[in-house]
DNA sequence: GTGGCTCACTTTCG
DNA sequence: GCGAAAGTGAGCCA
């Protein structure tokens, strides 16, 4: 009797956040990504609004990054939240990660219930329009573990993601292989998968057009250091 | 000491 | 005018 109250327990949380979640499987050698509608446009148009008022972006000297010898504001605005006392590094600078608010816990649990896997820190990116993005990088921290996937969650705008195996970059790619462009709609989750930010690269490049701004969460799971202290090096998408 | 890697802006080209 | 690609260096790390 009791079992049966546990599992109508465990159900009515499941169904909290359930929603039918159809996964598009996009593969390539080394690549792998699931994506998917996570939220309806009401509910990512709330959620939107919500981190619109509540996430506390960067300023000042940690919202500036030192390329080829200048001193540049980065192209867009960045915060990081998590479980208490998870740091991390950006361009030699070391940030706290801020405590959960409610709405950045609901999304998490969401992605939590689709995806089954968990997470203790968020990066949070606001491209204010088509100018703003982030160049070519790869999210292979070794703090980061390397079994679960990077969420990345988009709200707002949607934006072309760009993804480049690392034998293709360069001068002259030492290999032929077609970059993977995908556009991250309003309300979708992308999961990328081990290994592929071991191979991949990805960019969100200048969309001129693109008028509206665009929030994005990446959830990671951050490996807690046992001794020392050196902070998670953390980027984004 | 050395080599690999990283970041964004500017210029050039299609 | 737009997008893609190349060229640009100081700092960090193994």
């Amino acid at each position: 009797m009791q079992n049966e109250e546990d599992e109508e327990a465990e159900l009515e949380v499941l169904a909290e956040f359930s929603h039918p979640v159809p996964w598009q499987k996009i593969e390539a050698q080394g690549l792998d990504l699931d994506y998917a509608l996570l939220f309806s446009k009401e509910e990512a148009d709330a959620l939107f609004k919500q981190l619109e008022e509540e996430v506390m972006y960067s300023t000042g000297e940690e919202a500036k990054v030192q390329v080829f010898g200048k001193l540049h504001n980065i192209p867009r605005r960045q915060a990081t939240y998590g479980d208490a006392g998870l740091r991390y590094t950006y361009s030699g600078r070391t940030h706290l990660a801020c405590t959960w608010t409610p709405t950045l816990e609901y999304i998490r649990d969401a992605v939590t219930n689709a995806t089954g896997h968990t997470f203790n820190f968020v990066l949070i990116n606001r491209y204010r329009d088509g100018e703003d993005h982030i160049g070519e990088h790869r999210d292979d921290e070794k703090e980061l573990d390397p079994v679960c996937p990077i969420a990345s969650v988009s709200l707002g705008a949607a934006r072309d993601f760009v993804l480049r195996h690392r034998d293709a970059r360069g001068k002259r790619g030492a290999r032929r292989l077609e970059p993977v462009k995908l556009q991250l709609a309003h309300g979708s989750l992308l999961l990328m998968n081990p290994p592929t930010n071991t191979f991949w690269y990805h960019s969100l490049p200048v969309r001129k057009k693109v008028r509206l701004p665009r929030i994005n969460l990446t959830f990671r799971r951050i490996l807690l250091i046992s001794r020392g202290e050196e902070p998670a090096n953390v980027w984004s998408l």
